[in-house]
RNA sequence: GCCCCUCUAGCUCAAUGGUAGAGCAGUGGACUUUUAAUCCAUUGGUUCAGGGUUCGAGCCCCUGGGGGGGCACCA
């Protein structure tokens, strides 16, 4: 009977999903698909909106457009029901009378669901309050929605299921849609700027016997056939200047990194990394093409180079301060702050403005904790630190100014790191030193130091030209230029813990 | 890993330790120019899970789980 025919016995989720499964069951047994296979559109939303920008309320033109889109709202007044499509971000209203329908096609409309995929042909109009509106003589469903949408209104509120559930969360969260086409204008804007140039995008191996390239504790992995354990990169770095020994010229890759670490606002397990490389360049010509791409990103994604942090207007214009890192810390402590005081003075210094120390920590670790600790957090626009501690460089040329320091730079905005780049060091024995280096504080203890890559090494030998190379987190560059203070906005799917039961 | 906060209907939110409610969505009805349509009626709950205290627990306590924030680590 009734409550059959309707599927509206009982409630709640299952008698939902139940009474739309029922919608479809029906519309098969009349001889409807109710999941066609395609669709033809002459118009999308936002197309009907530019090409008809201003008529008159009112209006009835005799123009037939095509258009799809999923059903957001729907207003029945009986013989004459509203709906409010979307089609990709763009709305546009559906006016569908039963006299232009006729009593099939407005079956059709009565039955639609909040969140119905649909398609719909008819003429352009405006209603009398003037709201641009395809008049539909012909409405054909083109996907069921069988579990209803969050609140139309609302939206969907709660973090751990607008993460789990991205798909609800961009259908029905404007923000979290725009937050994405920052992310997927500046991916594109980053790419346009580097083929500018003419750099060639390569990808190289996510598969790594050691992971190398960053500090960073990596994810392990085994390779059944091989019988071995594989590590997921934490950087590309040494792939790419690989490809610069091989002639290669310019190259850059964005692509996804991992690093085993905490979780937090700002950090994902994975996230997306740029890195370039040109060869006969150095780290002078860095900074100017790091510049160039964020400037060109922010006014390709968002049409002004002026960004909003903490409700102040920041300008990102080039060009940009470049400071050097002993510089800032040293007028931050009011002292003299340089690796060249040694590991004894530099601790005491640290420890005169409360900065904790630990043994094992070298004079430029000592160094980069008095600017992380003083300065660091203090930076809002743009400023490109200068001139590490060669210690905490070991891919970095020694600055040819100051033998204890590297020719390298850190961009700082809003208080975080988004980019790093640096001379590229090429003497593959002075390569060696530094990964030994790098191993002794591995084997002494600290999990992110790195080890000798004996294969990077003979790369080198065979002769790396001067190379300026690149580093920028794209995360955090959207999370900049979206507005958003959080990285589970800017990356769609974020890592979280396995779902329990529903 | 540690500390703090949080979890109630499909969604958004209420509920001095004393009968678990509202709006939206849904269902039934009215309505041919609505705009979160409106109006009338109405269905819907393992209050994250499991223990405990109490005459009585959504609320207090304990354990566990998810999420958020902070610390630590890092980009």
């Amino acid at each position: 009977m009734e409550d059959e025919a309707t599927g509206s016995a009982g409630s709640g989720l299952a008698a939902e999903r139940a009474r739309r499964q029922a919608v479809v069951d029906a519309r098969r047994a009349e001889g409807h698909e109710p999941y066609p296979y395609r669709f033809d559109r002459t118009h999308t939303a936002a197309d009907v909106h530019a090409a008809w920008p201003d008529l008159e309320p009112g209006t009835e033109t005799s123009d037939k457009v095509t258009v799809a889109g999923r059903v957001r709202r729907k207003r029945d007044s009986g013989k004459l029901v509203f709906l409010t499509v979307a089609d990709r971000g763009h709305e546009l209203q559906l006016f569908a009378s039963h006299a232009e329908l006729g009593d099939d096609g407005f079956q059709t409309v009565k039955e639609l669901d909040l969140g119905d995929w649909v398609g719909a042909a008819g003429t352009v109009m405006t209603t009398r309050t003037g709201e641009l509106s395809v008049k539909v003589d012909r409405v054909e469903l083109l996907a069921k929605s069988i579990r209803p949408l969050p609140d139309k209104w609302h939206g969907l509120q709660d973090p751990d299921t607008r993460f789990r559930q991205r798909y609800a969360d961009l259908v029905v969260n404007a923000e979290a849609r725009r937050a994405f086409d920052v992310r997927h204008a500046v991916v594109a804007s980053l790419r346009t700027t580097f083929h500018e140039r003419g750099y060639a995008e390569v990808e190289t191996p996510v598969l790594h016997e050691q992971a190398s390239g960053a500090h960073a504790r990596p994810f392990v992995t085994y390779h059944n056939t091989l019988d071995m354990e594989l590590h997921l990169r934490v950087a590309v770095e040494l792939h790419l200047k690989r490809l610069i020994v091989g002639g290669m010229d310019r190259v850059f890759e964005i692509g996804r990194v991992f690093r085993n670490e905490g979780l937090s606002p700002r950090h994902n397990p994975e996230f997306t990394i740029l890195e370039s490389y040109e060869a006969f360049a150095d780290v002078r010509d860095v900074m100017a093409l790091t510049e160039d791409l964020v400037a060109n990103a922010c006014r390709d994604a968002l049409g002004t180079t002026t960004v909003t942090i903490g409700g102040e207007p920041v300008d990102l214009v080039p060009p940009w301060p470049r400071r050097r890192m002993v510089d800032l810390a040293s007028d931050a402590a009011g002292e003299e702050v340089h690796p060249s005081l040694g590991v004894d003075a530099l601790r005491t210094v640290a420890e005169r403005h409360g900065i904790r120390w630990e043994a094992a920590w070298s004079a430029g670790q000592l160094v980069e904790a008095v600017f992380e600790e003083l300065v660091e957090g203090s930076i809002v626009a743009p400023v490109l630190v200068t001139g590490h501690p060669t210690d905490i460089s070991p891919l970095a040329r020694v600055d040819r100014d100051d033998p204890l320091l590297t020719e390298r730079f850190e961009l700082f905005v809003d208080g975080r790191e988004l980019a790093n780049g640096y001379s590229e060091l090429n003497d593959p024995v002075e390569q060696r030193l530094r990964f030994e280096d790098e191993q002794r504080a591995k084997d002494a203890g600290d999990a992110d130091r790195g080890t000798v890559d004996e294969d990077y090494l003979r790369a080198l030998e065979y002769g790396m030209p001067p190379t300026g190379g690149l580093g920028v987190g794209v995360d955090r560059l959207v999370m900049l230029l979206a507005g958003v203070d959080t990285i589970r906005d800017v990356i769609l799917f974020p890592t979280l813990r396995p779902e329990v039961g529903e």
